[in-house]
DNA sequence: CACTAAATGATATACGTCTATCATTATCAC
DNA sequence: GTGATAATGATAGACGTATATCATTTAGTG
């Protein structure tokens, strides 16, 4: 018995196509007792709309807009790379999609850009999002126009948003505190540990940093977290600082940007013996967390798998166009691990500086 | 403008629309002449064919044979319950899934099942592969009738099949390597390592070891592996042995299944100290290994997130169907790692018991 | 040139849905 | 019962492709 059909349904109900059209698109029109009768028909003959042929009649166009942050270099220039990488499989899945780049941290700026997406008619939103009551708002108003809206690598407020796709942060830095605690495992004395941040204004970061101390604290000194502000500069400045006043740190969990920093910080104190130095875990690979570990300087790197985000928040939003329910993992990334001789190769595309 | 679709190209090759399709469906009966202004025609306008409604024409349903070790319990017992879990996604895709179990390891069965479903009608075939010249042979049949193979989880040769879908064993290996690594940063001594496997016939397994071999080889001391044939008793017996008789063995790689003999002969040993017991690191995330995980048996476990496998199975198997080249990322998995504080919850799905 | 075979064109139907139009029927108030 | 309104039915054309049929044109052979 092959799959059921609108005119399958209808005959079904004992109505015509055209009534069963009207109920399944919602044309109003139609009364009660038919609207029933066809809704009952659909459950009986356990009917599913042909997304492929609707498309293909309605000639659909899934417009996309992601608004990123517009930093350059670092994690985001390499998302919107592989953005623009995927152009030709977004093609073939009807996507156009609009790259608009955002500065970042910067909510009202964001939001103007939501509204503008919205103004420009759009199908749906991925918002590397900001938390924001301005942002929320803009948010708001997209789904108010039921434009479906997916938050990437950076969540917002669970009722701002349809789906969230990116690693959970909280879990990502209980999973820098294993490998510390792995690394600490016949230590003679207590771990000192030292966390570097962005800022704890950033929701990834302060979770991240959340749910680090969670596992860490009961078993390790914690000093306070430096926050850096995602500044190389800064970042090695504070760092070289730290290190010098606390000889005894066993490890350091960098959790946000400003790898190159950090490298210069770790590399400046020259080549001591290495059981020696501290345990350094940091996020993101990119080239300059490659060469760190390939130097021995950075032990392990967390990485969010950026590329199978993007796909996945295309094939998130697009199902959420066509009014399909999401299955709950949809937009969850389990992070990879790397260490030194686990690394992946480096991709044919262009490099993607910085972290 | 939008996507020129084969009328646009039969216009500008200057034929009728009835000789395109020849040239694009290669029914034959075209001239040189033809067959080579349409050909330049549809490079001119970029056109692709739109799948979805060749797809809606022809009725299109991809019937695709998932062939899979009918082992009870067990790593292929719950790769079997999320693939009929999926059922209702395949459909959606007009994908009718039959699964075969297979008798484990028995590549004449293998092959007999391969040519079964061959000429019971197949427009692609997913195969956790066996390497024998027998299995080769059948696939290679497949193959010659153009039906696409990809291999799951066990790869084969690279002449045998179209795609692999799984983990890279050898990089699976060398991460195992640095977990281990890692763990013995401080140690004073070196490290005395024991590999514990199910058969080095088995590729997979082979793989890992090899890789995890290189790594560790001249950073450490290894312990010749055990060959355990996956049998959880057989495993707890060796195992109990060669820890009684090697007392100074400060790490244990499980790179095979049986891991309730595993966690027996652990367990058995009584908590000493924890400081003072191997690191283990396993692979495959069940009730077994995330139980022993909670009570600090094992340390890390390396998981290939089977239901991601079955996805990017299917999905290579319906490019390929489509005659669509694939992307050399395609089949990769980047395996998971985990510990005591990362640990994602329990699916809701029924339990997958052992390993 | 005639004759055959090969190549091509023209056209119709189908896939399952969407959208629109127009005619018909049922329903209700008065 | 009349007229207005709401609900329904019937139907046609479109989306881009597949497939088949049949008529027509072209090329090749002797």
């Amino acid at each position: 018995m092959r799959k059921p059909t609108l005119h399958d349904v209808a005959a079904e109900a004992g109505v015509s196509y055209a009534t069963a059209d009207r109920v399944l698109n919602k044309r109003g029109g139609v009364a009660k007792k038919s609207q029933t009768r066809v809704e009952a028909a659909i459950a009986k003959l356990g009917y599913q709309r042909d997304i492929t042929a609707a498309n293909l009649s309605r000639r659909r166009l899934y417009r996309f807009h992601v608004l990123l942050p517009n930093a350059a270099g670092g994690f985001f220039a390499s998302l919107r790379q592989l953005l623009s990488e995927q152009e030709e499989a977004q093609r073939k899945a009807r996507q156009a999609i609009t790259i608009t780049p955002v500065p970042p941290f910067d909510p009202t700026a964001l939001a103007l850009e939501i509204d503008r997406a919205v103004g420009a008619g759009c199908d749906g939103l991925c918002v590397v999002a900001v938390n924001h009551p301005e942002v929320s708002a803009a948010l708001g108003r997209a789904r108010a126009q039921s434009i479906p809206v997916v938050t990437l690598v950076a969540d917002s407020a669970e009722s701002d948003r349809d789906c969230y796709v990116g690693i959970d942060n909280r879990t990502a830095g209980r999973t820098a505190a294993d490998l510390i605690l792995l690394s600490h495992r016949s230590h003679a004395q207590r771990g000192l540990i030292l966390p570097v941040m962005g800022s704890l204004q950033a929701r990834d970061h302060a979770e991240r940093y959340a749910g680090f101390c969670e596992v860490v604290a009961d078993q390790m000194d914690l000093l306070p977290p430096l926050e850096t502000g995602d500044d190389p500069t800064r970042l090695n400045q504070l760092l070289t600082a730290a290190l010098a006043a606390e000889p005894g740190i066993t490890g350091l969990y960098n959790l946000g940007a400003g790898v190159p920093g950090l490298i210069a910080a770790l590399d400046h104190r020259g080549n001591d013996n290495i059981a020696g130095r501290p345990v350094v875990v940091s996020h993101e690979l990119c080239d300059a967390t490659r060469k760190a570990v390939a130097d021995g300087l950075i032990d392990a790197v967390i990485d969010q798998k950026p590329a199978q985000e993007l796909s996945q928040a295309l094939a998130a939003l697009t199902a959420l166009s066509d009014g399909l329910a999401l299955d709950p993992t949809a937009g969850q990334i389990t992070p990879a691990v790397h260490f030194k001789h686990n690394m992946p190769p480096q991709p044919a595309a262009g490099p993607n500086k910085g972290a």
